[in-house]
DNA sequence: CCGTATCCATTATGATACTG
DNA sequence: CAGTATCATAATGGATACGG
């Protein structure tokens, strides 16, 4: 990836980071996978996500084209959200990311506890250095 | 993906989202792909990072195991960076979302223009309502 | 060249309360 | 049940300056 390490592909990848790179969007995104889910289930299934929160993670992925919702005029309301065509083609990779996740995790846990316990044994590397000037 | 809504997936991927999911880590990561890379050259790469942002990623990539880190004795000082075998399992999710930011982004775009021009235009869906109180 | 600390502005998030 | 508004707070990120 980042093949032509230009200012266009980091702009591109910031823009997709600041749309789906926040702390629920991807959760919300992965939920609505099979189909229409409504707001409560919604909030019963994104664990820890608050009203206000999955409201406002929904109204942008309404306005980036990413999920359709749909209300339902009867009382009390019933609004359903699911996923656009354009949402689902996000599906593939929010799956990849899940599937690391739930595969490494536990790897990270590891390695975060041994860098406190580390600490001062990491020094500097012993390879030769090349020269006192090394570029230019 | 989150077949099993539960709680400890959604753990799981919060926490992963905090790790990756920030303004500069997967486009560092991405920058990582082909090997050895110094800390100027990565800043001149990642379009936009400051040095403090670069330093703090990288921190945290090498805290986590993500991320080795050579420093040479020489004056003046180089560093380098590269993936460990941990950091390069994540690049293929960091390519799908790269590869997805490059094909929809435009996509997204347009939406969004749309959606304020819209507004006032969307409103209730005319489906039938199955019932005054849908469930339970 | 690389790293760190400080200061500061902006943003993201959560709690709460109120409306239809 | 779903949505909105308000407020307080934490987290994020950039500029800058200095140290090794």
């Amino acid at each position: 990836m980042f093949e032509t390490a230009d200012p266009e592909t980091c702009q591109r990848v910031l823009k997709v980071l600041t749309l789906v790179g926040d702390k629920w969007t991807l959760l919300v995104i992965g939920h609505l996978e099979h189909g229409p889910v409504r707001f409560g289930a919604l909030q019963r299934a994104v664990t820890g996500i608050s009203h206000r929160m999955l409201t406002v993670t929904l109204r942008a992925l309404e306005r980036d084209g990413l999920v359709d919702r749909t209300a339902y005029p009867s009382v009390p309301p019933r609004v359903e959200y699911q996923l656009t065509d354009l949402g689902r083609t996000l599906l593939p990779p929010v799956r990849a990311l899940g599937e690391w996740a739930w595969t490494h995790l536990d790897e990270i846990a590891e390695n975060q506890g041994r860098f406190t316990a580390a600490g001062a044994t990491a020094g500097l590397s012993t390879d030769t250095p090349r020269s006192v000037h090394p570029e230019r």
